[in-house]
DNA sequence: CGGCATCCGTTTTGATACTG
DNA sequence: CAGTATCAAAACGGATGCCG
């Protein structure tokens, strides 16, 4: 599948530091949780993946992610400038031409999200496999 | 901070498989897209890590977790339940007890979660100040 | 083209009270 | 103790229509 020499070494870098972002994630209020939330949000991840490869477009991104609303990717994208995770350019051309461009921080949240989508794929079969055990055990 | 040779290897990995989860996530209908939202969940990544250090009861969880509805707590832990991340089990004692233990696969979650906790801390204050920023701009 | 405004249904989260 | 039941609020996502 892939190479794991992965585990250990995050394995030791949690050792390191639990009690750190331990303290930060337990605290409702910690701006931590907040990058959980954009984890979470349905299209930003999307959003940064298509935007690694260089900047694009608005109506290029609605393009390649399925159905999105423009207004919920408008929301996105906002969020996302807001986040300091991707720049907004617009020229004053007719017609308008708007271009989103990942921030080095934006950039630097690419690693992450390789790292879930790994854990995702080697291990999604087995979250389905318990779901449809678990459903099957009573009916 | 903590040590980053991360970045390169997480890098070469995601080199390799690019369109591999990129084909994968861009499906709606994909499974992969149900991980993010447990990851996004506001409470499961939080019971992850409370139950890394060993099985946890009910009320021990809602302690360590901040203000949380006992219905969405159980909710949260039902789902991860059928999700196969943790166990449940229930002993015969009166007063009743019931502790949660992390799965195999449940344990396997620490390491994307521990990424991801690695990357908020180290860059949350940039998202902070990007968003003061932006706030500031126009008022 | 790239939005913003509006309205609306669904899902998520929660407070509160009560039970095996 | 470990929930369930009920009610309520709100965040989220989306469809539609207009506009610079």
């Amino acid at each position: 599948m892939v190479t794991n020499a992965l585990p250990q070494l995050v394995d030791r870098l949690r050792a390191e530091r639990t009690d750190a972002y331990e303290g930060d994630l337990f605290d409702p209020d910690c701006p931590t949780r907040l990058v959980l939330d954009r984890i979470g949000d349905k299209w930003t991840v999307l959003v940064v993946l298509l935007l690694s490869d260089g900047p694009r477009r608005f109506t290029d991104l609605r393009g390649h992610i399925g159905r999105v609303a423009p207004k919920v990717l408008t929301q996105t994208l906002r969020r996302m400038e807001r986040d300091g995770l991707v720049t907004r350019e617009v020229f004053a051309e007719v017609p308008p031409r708007v271009e989103y461009t990942l921030t080095d921080l934006g950039r630097s949240l690419i690693e992450p999200i390789a790292v879930i989508g790994d854990w995702a794929e080697v291990h999604v079969h087995r979250i389905t496999a318990a779901q449809a055990a678990y459903d099957a055990r009573d009916t």
